[in-house]
Formats: C-alpha cells, structure tokens, sequence
DNA sequence: CCTACGATCCCCT
DNA sequence: GGGGATCGTAGGC
C-alpha cells in the first residue's frame, strides 16, 4: 500500500526521519531513500523562508506535492512538501528498480554514483521542471513504506552556510549510498 | 585521501 | 548584477 495524502501532513523533521528507508520510484524506476534532508518554514536555509517567490511557490501549497528547482544553473532537486510551507530534500537513493535506465541517464555503471546525491538522482529517475508541483501519491510517483528496520543517523546539513548548525539530515547509518560521509563526533 | 574550481541558469535584490 | 539545498575533474599530499 502507498503512502497515504497525510503522511506529509506532520512536522517537516518527523516526516524526515520517517522517509529513510521508503523507496521512491518515478514511472518504475528509483530505489531505497537512505538520505533527505529538513527544511523548516522558520529556518533561514529554507527556500519558503523570505517568502513565496515564482521559484518557490509549490512549497506554500499543499503537502503531499513534488516540488522541483533549479541548482547553480544545472543540476534539479527534488523536495517533498510537508506543512506549513516546508519540505524534505530528496538527497540519495540505493537504487533498486531500473538500474539499466538510470546508468543510461547518468552516462556511468557504477551503482554507488547513480543516485548518491540531490542532482544525480533527479538525473537517474529522470525528474526535472514538469515534475514541479504534481501530486506525490499518484504517477509517475510512487512511494512504498519501509520494508525493513533502518538504524537512523542525524547530521548537520550539507551545502547551506545559514542554519548550518541544526542537525536535521537524516541518513540510513552505515549505508554506502550516501551523497557524503557523516561526520565522525 | 583531500581541497579547489568552473560550469551555467534562473530568481532575486 | 550577485549568488546558490551541486557535480565532475584536476591536482596535491
């Protein structure tokens, strides 16, 4: 059973925590979440936190919707929108479904690079600017609950320089897909 | 192993 | 006109 409309419907940190181990596929093709990050509509890092702007106008609708933008003019990122007016950056997948078309997308075999970071997943699954927006419990999406105990890791934010203390990156402890080590405490 | 840097597009001040 | 929620490559240790 997919995850239901509410499950984005809860603080942006809780629902964090809770996407690590879900597997995200895009018209069949993804794998296994193993790092997301929080981003809180108080929280400076935040897109939604100056205030609604073009870009980021899909954060202050409704939970349960893809929203997609632009980084440093070439990559896409993927978030999922929770409520109020915050999201969950989808940063690294262990691939699971579709292996032959994301190492065709990303022009590489090895699995450990495929979907190991914000832009090369929306790379492999294919996701850019006409995913912005669409609902999450219908397709191309397709979100499937955990299916095995994850031990869960939290760490600070990667890539930010506002907020960069909050520890609000929620990783699968030990996984070899992620975008970055943790660091050691 | 690590750090440094250029690419390249909007959006925003 | 500045600056990013990044990535790949190059070069040093």
């Amino acid at each position: 059973m997919p995850l239901a409309a509410d499950f984005f419907a809860r603080p942006v940190q809780e629902v964090a925590r809770d996407l690590v181990g879900v597997t995200l596929l895009v018209a069949g093709v993804g794998g296994r979440i193993v790092e997301v990050e929080a981003y809180h509509h108080e929280d400076p890092a935040s897109h939604s936190f100056g205030g609604q702007t073009a870009r980021n106008a899909t954060m202050f609708g409704a939970p349960g919707h893809a929203y997609v933008y632009r980084s440093y003019g070439i990559h896409w990122c993927l978030n999922f929108v929770c409520e109020p007016r915050s999201a969950v950056l989808i940063r690294a997948l262990e691939p699971t479904h579709g292996l032959e078309s994301m190492k065709e997308r990303r022009g590489l075999e090895d699995l450990r690079l495929l979907c190991s970071g914000p832009g090369r997943l929306c790379q492999a699954l294919g996701v850019s600017r006409e995913h912005d927006g669409l609902q999450l419990d219908r397709p191309p999406f397709e979100l499937l609950p955990r299916d095995r105990f994850m031990e869960i890791a939290t760490a600070p934010r990667i890539g930010i320089t506002r907020a960069a203390e909050l520890p609000w990156r929620y990783v699968e402890k030990g996984s070899r897909f992620l975008s970055r080590a943790v660091p050691r405490a």
